[in-house]
DNA sequence: GCGACAG
DNA sequence: ATCTTGTCGC
C-alpha cells in the first residue's frame, strides 16, 4: 500500500489517532466503530509483516537481487528470440555510382557511449553521435543526456544499466524524423560475444530494431576464450600478416573477431555481431571507420560524453 | 574453494 | 567505467 516502510509507519500512526478519536466519540454508532476497527486492524496486519521483511530480514536483499538476476535472464532469453545475425538492411556498402543511388548507400553511422562522474558512479552522461561515412567521417549529429543510474554494473548484464539511456536518445531522434537517423549503430560493448550470446549491442539492436555492431575494448572471457589464447593466435597470425582473426570458443561457436585496427598495434579490439548485421559486414564497416584503435563513431561519442560531464563539474 | 567477469 | 606521469614520436 505504501512503498516506503517509514511512510507506512506514519500512516499507521495517523490511522491509530483517527481510530481512537472515533471510538471515544459519541457521534458514531457501534456498527461504524466496528467498521473502522476492521479497516485499521486489517491495515495493521497487512503492513506489519512487510515492515518485518524489509527492515529486519537480511536475506531479503540477496533474495531480491537473485530474483532480479532471474528476471534479467528471462528478458535476455525472450529478446534473444528476435535476434537476427545476418545482413538485414536496405542499404549497400559501397560508394554511390550514380546520384540517384545515394539513398541506398550506407552513409549515416551512429555511435553510442556512456561516461561516468569520477566521484559519483551513479551520475552518467549518455551520448549519441552520427557520422557521415561519405564525408570524411564528419559528426553530423550529437545529442547527450545526463542521468542518474540506479542499476549497478553486473558483468553479463551491462544492457540493463546502459541500454535505457541510449534507447531514449535514439527514440528522441527517430521521433523528430531527423534525416540523419543512423542506418547502422556501433555500440561500446559486445554483441554476441557474451556468456549467453546476447550483449549490449544485441539488446540495443533488438529494442531499437536497428542494425548494430558490438565493439569491445577488452575481451569478455566467454566459452574458454582468454587473452592468452588471443595473444597466441595474434602471434601465429602475425606471420601471415593478417590484421583480423576469428574468435572461436571451446564449443566451436564463432563469437566475433579480434581486429588490429591500426597496423602493428598489439592491443586489438573485439568486434561481434549485434543485430541484423553479419560478421563480415561488421568487420567491413568497422575498418571503414577506424582512424585510430577505437572506431570513430564510438570514439567521438566517448570524447563528447566525457566533455559534457566535465563541463558540468 | 578460488578466480574470472564487456562498461 | 574511473583514478594516475611523463615520455616517445609525428
Amino acid at each position: 500500500m505504501f512503498s516506503h516502510p517509514f511512510l507506512s509507519l506514519l500512516a499507521q500512526t495517523f490511522l491509530s489517532f483517527v481510530f481512537f478519536f472515533i471510538l471515544n466519540s459519541q457521534f458514531f454508532s457501534l456498527l461504524t466503530q466496528a467498521f473502522f476497527c476492521f479497516v485499521f486492524f486489517s491495515f495493521l496486519f497487512y503492513q506489519l509483516p512487510i515492515l518485518f521483511v524489509m527492515e529486519e530480514n537480511p536475506c531479503s536483499e540477496t533474495h531480491s537481487s537473485a530474483q532480479l538476476r532471474d528476471e534479467w535472464l528471462e528478458i535476455q532469453d525472450s529478446l534473444k528470440k528476435k535476434l537476427i545475425t545476418d545482413d538485414d538492411f536496405y542499404w549497400k556498402l559501397r560508394l554511390p555510382a550514380k546520384k540517384e543511388e545515394e539513398e541506398e548507400i550506407l552513409r549515416h553511422v551512429g555511435g553510442v557511449d556512456l561516461s561516468f562522474a569520477k566521484d559519483d558512479p551513479s551520475t552518467a552522461c549518455g551520448t549519441l553521435v552520427v557520422l557521415d561515412l561519405l564525408n570524411n567521417l564528419n559528426v553530423v549529429y550529437e545529442d547527450s543526456s545526463l542521468v542518474k543510474l540506479d542499476v549497478p554494473y553486473v558483468p553479463g548484464f551491462l544492457a540493463f544499466r546502459e541500454a535505457p539511456v541510449l534507447l531514449e536518445l535514439l527514440e528522441k531522434m527517430k521521433k523528430s524524423a531527423h534525416p540523419f537517423y543512423p542506418q547502422l549503430l556501433m555500440v561500446d560493448g559486445n554483441g554476441i560475444l557474451h556468456p549467453r550470446g546476447f550483449g549490449l549491442a544485441c539488446h540495443l539492436g533488438v529494442l531499437a530494431n536497428l542494425p548494430t555492431v558490438g565493439i569491445g575494448k577488452n575481451l569478455h572471457h566467454v566459452d574458454g576464450l582468454t587473452l592468452a589464447k588471443v595473444r597466441q593466435l595474434l602471434e601465429v597470425k602475425e606471420n601471415s600478416s593478417r590484421d583480423v582473426f576469428t574468435l572461436i570458443g571451446d564449443s566451436g561457436r564463432t563469437f566475433g573477431m579480434a581486429l588490429r585496427s591500426t597496423q602493428g598495434l598489439l592491443k586489438p579490439i573485439f568486434v561481434s555481431v549485434g543485430h541484423r548485421v553479419s560478421l563480415a559486414t561488421a568487420i567491413k564497416v568497422v575498418k571503414m571507420t577506424c582512424r585510430f584503435r577505437i572506431p570513430e563513431p564510438i570514439r567521438q561519442a566517448d570524447i563528447r560524453s566525457k566533455q559534457k560531464l566535465s563541463s558540468l563539474f
